[in-house]
DNA sequence: TAGATTGTTAATCGATTAACAATC
DNA sequence: TAGATTGTTAATCGATTAACAATC
């Protein structure tokens, strides 16, 4: 009993770059390609056509030799491994700059998440809309969530905030947490944590800055 | 002639803990401690001991045996490699939502960069202030990356604008291009680029949400 | 057919983990 | 000394790259 397309587990090298995959096959169908081959999704990713075909060929797509692979199949197939057919739902923590930049984001929508509300301490934020979403006092997230069965929790708070708003979060129901607190979370099993850490961008940005205008000597 | 401390090239991997590192030695720091061993910094930051270990000797970190590492050396040695203490300049290009939250993000700022100012063609937005920062025209980049050697370029427009805004960020004498854009640039080679892309956050998550409920049968 | 492009196995590279001797 | 913790080499694991046969 092996194999269902979804038995494959996918890299995690691989499931980053599928939404630029994506990105770069709706480019080529808005200007009317119909295939695409691996040479040409490649070389506008900076990526090598193998890889590109091994990313395909665990997603389980097929492509035609001489020909590539169907831009639309192709899509549709993507669009249903990252979920994208099937919305998912999310309360977004910490109304500060960075959280109110995600609730106006669109690449969010973009990617099938719908942020239902959002919550805050600041009482001068309580009752008040950014971007089309309400904000709540913290306390009502637990039964919101249960109530409204969220699956994600968007972690915008500061760092002495996040470990009790990550719990409160669990607790609200969710089963996984994008979170962009800095702080690492200790939460259950269960749930599924994503950090993402703008220090280390920066951190790498500088010391390529400052580390490369070294000329070999040799 | 070997071996001066920077020319030990440090991986990806590697760069990217340093900032998690500095932020648990700081925690440490603030509740009095004076050693840390490789146990308990990985312990904090979810890592084996072994990959600290590593990590550190690679940066030319000395430890004691039997005490661990000395805190406050530990943090100068890595502020010094993320060159934390020789603070770098950037412009802000597309003040957008994200735009918008990362000029007063105060995360930019601990990470000892200092966005000099904002750029955008919305005319709606040109004269005004966000977050302390002024916004000018686009236009307006080229002459002022110049006169301030301006080393870093943080481009927060739109996925259309992107390859122009880039464009104009090296003629602006930028070193390196943090990339907001989740479009692929093609820049000249002295150029580094970071790309942020969060949409490769999303579909981790999504597919962890989404593939992990499937019990093991066997 | 010839030629281009895929599917797939094998080789390489890099990062993590294991093991253990060195040291305070 | 005994014991804990580092520094460092070796083994494993995973991802990328190379190679090439299969196919349209």
């Amino acid at each position: 009993m092996t194999a269902l397309e979804s038995d494959t587990v996918l890299s995690l090298s691989t499931i980053r770059r599928l939404p630029r995959y994506l990105r770069v096959l709706q480019d080529f169908a808005a200007s009317g390609k119909e295939y695409a081959s691996s040479e040409a999704i490649a070389s506008h990713l900076h990526l090598t056509p193998i890889v590109v075909r091994k990313d395909l060929f665990f997603s389980g797509i097929i492509g035609k030799p001489r020909r590539g692979y169907h831009i639309p199949c192709l899509i549709a197939h993507i669009e249903q491994i990252i979920h994208l057919h099937e919305p998912s739902s999310a309360f977004l923590v910490g109304a500060g700059n960075l959280g109110s930049a995600l609730l106006g984001y669109s690449g969010i929508t973009k990617s099938g998440l719908t942020i239902y509300a959002a919550f805050d301490n600041d009482s001068g934020k309580i009752g008040r809309m950014i971007c089309g979403k309400q904000i709540y006092a913290m306390e009502k997230i637990t039964a919101m969530g249960r109530r409204l069965s969220v699956q994600i929790g968007i972690l915008c708070v500061p760092y002495d905030a996040a470990p009790s708003c990550a719990d409160l979060l669990v607790q609200a129901g969710v089963r996984g947490v994008w979170n962009f607190s800095n702080r690492e979370l200790r939460l259950p099993a269960h749930v599924a944590v994503h950090n993402e850490d703008l220090s280390a961008g920066l951190a790498i940005l500088s010391i390529a800055l400052n580390h490369q205008p070294k000329k070999a000597t040799e």
